[in-house]
DNA sequence: CATTAAATGGACAGATCGGTCTGTCTTTTC
DNA sequence: GAAAAGACAGACCGATCTGTCCATTTAATG
C-alpha cells in the first residue's frame, strides 16, 4: 500500500526540512511538492511546528532502524558491532546530498532546550547514546557508558565535520580513533 | 575608544545570529537591538548575507585569537598546549546562553557547500584544524595531521552532544578520549 | 445509485520579511 | 558659523510567511 496522505506530507516536509533547513522550506512549498491541499495539512497538523515535529520522529525511527538492522545483518564480533556503526556512517556523509544531521540542525535553529522540537532532537541523540551503550556492554567494556559517550562525540564530529566542511576522511579517521578508544576500554576491563 | 557603527551593527548581528538563528533574525531586530537605523546597515552591507557572513568572520577571529592566546597563557608542555584546548572546550559549553557553534548552525541553515556563508564557516573549521595540527607537531605526535581530525572530532562533537543532547559530561568526555588518542600517537611517534 | 467523508484549488487575512527611499537631525570639519 | 557628511526615524514596496475559510470535486461505502 502507498502511503496514506498524512505520511506523504510527513515524509516531503522531512526531505525538504533535511535539505533546506526549517525555516527556509515554506509550507506552501511542501504542500506544492507533495501535491497536498492546505487544509489537508492542517486537518492532520495543527501548525507547521507539529510537522516539523511528526517529520523529526519520522526520521529517527527510520534512521534507528536502520541502523540497528545494518548492525545485525553484519555482526561479525561483539567489537565489530561497534564498528559497523563508523562503517555506516561512512555511507552515511558519502550520500550525494547529504546535509549533515537534520536532527542537530532543528536543534540550531529551535535553539531554546525547552522547545519541543529541540527536545526531540534531544531525545534522538538519547536513544543512540542508549544504543551504543548496550553494543558497548555487550563488547565488554570496562564502563559502556562512558565508552558510548565518546564514541557519540566521534560520530557527531564526523557529520558535522564532513558538512561542514567537507571533510571527506571524517569517517575513516572516526573510525582509527574508536578501534583506539575500544580497545583501550577493552584492555582495561580485562 | 567605542565601537565603530559598522562593528557595533556586526557585534550585534553576531550575538543575535548566534542565539536565535539567521532565518528567524529579521533585520529589524537588529537594527532594533542595536539602535541603528536601517540605511546605515544597507550603506556597509548589501545585503542581510554580507552582515551575516561579516557576523561569522568577527566571530572567527574573536574565536580563534581567544583559543590561542589560552593556549599561550596556560601552557605546560607541549602535550598540555593540546589539553588545554579541551578545558577551554568545558568553559564554553558551560556558558549560560550556549546555543552551540553558530559556524555550524549557520552551515545546517545555509546547506549548499558553495554558498558563502557555508564557505565561511568552512573557513573556520580549517583554520581551527590547522592550528591543531600545528600543536599536534609540537607535541611530537606522529602523525600530526591524523591527530588534529581526529581531535576536531571529539572537538564538534562535544559541541553538539552539550547543545543539542544537553549533555554535561561532554567536555570531559572528550578530554579522557583525547589523552587516549594523544598518547597512543606520542607512543606511536617514539 | 445515493450518501458521506475526504481532499482538492484557490481566495483571503494579517503579519513579517528584506530592501528602497525621503526627509530631518546631529556631528564633524574647515 | 557655514558646509558637508553621516546617522536618524519611518513610510513604503513587493514578496512571502503561517494559518483560515469556502466551494467544488473525488473517492469510498452502504
Amino acid at each position: 500500500m502507498a502511503l496514506s496522505r498524512r505520511d506523504h506530507l510527513v515524509e516531503t516536509a522531512a526531505e525538504l526540512f533535511r535539505r533546506n533547513g526549517y525555516h527556509a522550506t515554506g509550507i506552501d512549498r511542501i504542500l506544492a511538492e507533495s501535491g497536498c491541499a492546505k487544509m489537508t495539512l492542517y486537518k492532520h497538523f495543527r501548525s507547521k511546528d507539529e510537522l516539523i515535529l511528526a517529520a523529526l520522529r519520522r526520521r529517527d525511527e527510520q534512521f534507528r532502524n536502520a541502523l540497528m538492522r545494518a548492525v545485525e545483518r553484519r555482526a561479525e564480533s561483539p567489537r565489530g558491532r561497534l564498528l559497523v556503526v563508523f562503517e555506516r556512517l561512512g555511507e552515511l556523509i558519502a550520500e550525494p546530498d547529504f546535509s549533515g544531521c537534520m536532527f542537530v540542525n532543528a536543534a540550531g535553529e529551535f535553539a531554546a532546550p525547552d522547545d519541543p522540537i529541540h527536545a526531540a532532537a534531544a531525545e534522538h541523540k538519547r536513544l543512540i547514546g542508549t544504543y551504543l551503550a548496550k553494543l558497548a556492554a555487550q563488547a565488554g567494556a570496562a564502563e559502556p557508558a562512558a565508552l558510548a559517550r565518546a564514541l557519540m562525540l566521534l560520530i557527531e564530529g564526523t557529520v558535522v565535520m564532513a558538512h561542514v566542511a567537507g571533510t571527506r576522511t571524517a569517517a575513516a579517521d572516526a573510525r582509527r580513533a574508536a578501534t583506539v578508544l575500544i580497545d583501550h576500554a577493552l584492555v582495561t576491563a580485562s
